[in-house]
DNA sequence: CCCGCAGGACTGACTATTCAGTCAGTCTAC
DNA sequence: GTAGACTGACTGAATAGTCAGTCCTGCGGG
């Protein structure tokens, strides 16, 4: 029947797009865009280099693929993390110590979104603003949190929008150090510092 | 004689030097590591590829002088805007202005310095570390208007080393968030505001 | 149940290009 | 006249992307 064969490709098709895609992320994060090479990934993902080429179109295809289904992944993990919990502070709370976990379980993922983007060739305006909107997707995450706690009274009265990125921000150079390897401290002795930090600065009184 | 021949061989070095570096910076600033060519660095300086080579023993060599030559500039622009002013609120509004005005002041460094940094190819514990040395610096810096802070009362108990790394995190957050053009706001309202949720968070009671 | 064949998944040697780095030769300043 | 600064054509290596050919699978007829 055509149906089920087409199902059945279509599930070859996904299982040699996620393999590849595997490879990628973690040949991508050891040597960076350039040093990784399509028989890197090829090799680290158990096929030819022109089998890669079968499901992606070019190098940079695989790598923004790699990239984009990171992202994805962790916003939907940080979501889930946040919905678990009730008050303005368990929140932000779970949104930190979310996003440092994700990172100590996807180390390789972070050091392609933070050290690679921006360095692929992209024409402005279209790759840049895809990632952008992604970015942006976090930032009205922890916008949205404010946002309650504002109107329960939680925090104190300012900008929500402006202390959602110098938030994003914060929690982001965090997790930059600790990919760069510059930083030993404890994950959750961070989190709970950066939390108090936060906390301090923006609750009510 | 020979000290004056010398002298004059000494400053036509310096100056050949100096114009490579800054063409390289501003190359390497546009193009990346990867993609930014000698040819491309030796046009921009007006000289042969040759020339590059004899004052350089290689790409890597060109990129790690441009980029230390950057971080030691900027960290004495912090340390000269911080010694201006004298309290612990002044010192750290001062901290946050300068850096942000250093980086609308030279946008092509702090593109290499961000996106390029970990991924040139060095050996572990070789080149790394030395950049990590000079990121120390500035969280030293931090820290020890922090701990001035801390001896005159002016801000809370707190491990003011953590909370050194969580400022200059926070800072390289925003200054990061600007350098991809994700970021609209005037740079004076987010010094304010930057200081005033650090502060909030880490003033005296 | 077996055989053979058609379609397409897969391969990897090959091509075309891009550059880092070299070096034989030129030019210039003294 | 010469030392050495400078040049830029050249080489060798690396690698993205291609494509002619192989192999595997599943099906239809004997």
């Amino acid at each position: 029947m055509i149906t089920t064969s087409k199902t059945k490709k279509d599930v070859v098709t996904e299982f040699r797009t996620s393999e590849i895609l595997e490879a990628a992320r973690k040949v991508f994060a050891k040597k960076g865009f350039h040093d990784a090479t399509v028989d890197d990934i090829a090799n680290a993902a158990g096929v030819a280099k022109g089998t890669v080429y079968l499901y992606y179109r070019s190098k940079q295809e695989v790598y923004l693929a790699a990239l984009k289904f990171g992202i994805a992944q962790m916003y939907s993990a940080l979501v889930e993390e946040v919905r678990r919990v009730s008050t303005t502070e368990e929140k932000l709370r779970a949104l930190i110590a979310a996003k440092l976990a994700y990172f100590e379980e996807n180390r390789d993922f972070f050091k392609i979104y933070y050290f690679e983007l921006g360095k692929i060739p992209t024409h402005p305006g279209t790759i840049d603003s895809e990632f952008k909107s992604l970015y942006l997707d976090q930032a009205r995450l922890v916008e949205s949190i404010l946002k309650e706690g504002s109107r329960k009274k939680a925090i104190r009265n300012l900008r929500t929008d402006q202390a959602a990125f110098a938030i994003s921000d914060l929690i982001r150079g965090v997790v930059t150090q600790r990919v760069l390897g510059w930083t030993k401290s404890k994950i959750s002795q961070d989190v709970e510092f950066i939390f108090d930090l936060i906390w301090k600065g923006i609750a009510a009184q």
